[in-house]
DNA sequence: ATGGTCGCAGGGCGA
């Protein structure tokens, strides 16, 4: 089974290449981030018709997550219930049965936090410590659960184009990253680190400054799967192919592939 | 480089 997760930066603006992407790398679930789209415009219709099952948790101009699956979707749920009054969409679930045994799919998109200290900050930390405990609860219920999405997070200094100078600043601060290390602890694993990886390999550039010719980028886009579907992995890397085409997003998709039974 | 580009909406915010 071939799991994805890319933060399309709007879905519409992006849905030629989404559905491209779809066609060439054909993948059995696709968690997107920051649709950027109401309910209502989302286009559901185009990719239904490449074959796929949608769910989308969406809000008007920012955020958005969504689910596309080749399996049937069940048990969808938008929003953590401990933040049943945050508006902002940024977690969505669902199950798949391939092989008749349950897979929980988590697609969520962390705040970005802007920088330390700010008023977004605090929300993002307050935000995972929430979402931890959400990941908790999955894997409580479900022992199979990939929990992909856009993390905000570098988990590492190899994570960053040039850790000195990024320093402590926001997405490479101790505490988000202490964050980040909570989740792991609760049960999961970064499916990148499971394999030997090129150095500086990332999933998001700057659209300025030329900075993904230049390979001035981060990881931030995770895909963390809970242990028995780690052992299960064998394969994941940023697709990076995407990031050169025409209006590209500026994140890569990041694929992984499971051997289920 | 206190820079630089996108997408939403249709100005300025968020990233």
């Amino acid at each position: 089974m071939k799991v994805a997760t890319w933060n399309v930066n709007s879905v519409r603006a992006r849905l030629p290449h989404v559905l491209l992407w779809l066609q060439e790398v054909k993948p059995d679930v696709l968690l997107l981030q920051e649709t950027k789209s109401m309910d209502d415009k989302f286009p559901y219709v185009d990719i239904e018709a490449a074959g796929y099952e949608v769910a989308h948790y969406g809000q008007p101009a920012y955020n958005g997550v969504a689910i596309i699956s080749r399996l049937p979707l069940t048990e969808i749920i938008q929003g953590m219930p401990t933040r049943a009054d945050d508006p902002q969409a940024r977690v969505l679930a669902a199950t798949i049965k391939p092989a008749d045994k349950p897979v929980r799919l988590v697609c969520a998109y962390v705040p970005n936090g802007q920088s330390v200290g700010s008023d977004k900050y605090l929300y993002k930390l307050e935000w995972l410590a929430d979402f931890c405990d959400y990941l908790s609860d999955a894997r409580a219920r479900y022992t199979r659960v990939v929990a992909g999405g856009d993390y905000n997070i570098a988990p590492e200094a190899s994570d960053i184009y040039d850790a000195e100078a990024w320093g402590e600043e926001v997405l490479a601060s101790p505490p988000e990253r202490a964050a980040l290390k909570r989740i792991l602890d609760v049960g999961y694993a970064d499916a990148h680190r499971l394999f030997e990886q090129p150095e500086k390999s990332f999933s998001w550039w700057d659209y300025r400054a030329a900075a993904f010719r230049r390979n001035i980028g981060v990881r931030i886009d995770l895909l963390l799967l809970s242990a028995d579907l780690s052992k299960k992995c064998v394969f994941c890397a940023p697709d990076i192919t995407p990031r050169s085409w025409e209006r590209p997003s500026d994140h890569a998709p990041v694929v992984a592939n499971l051997l289920l039974n």
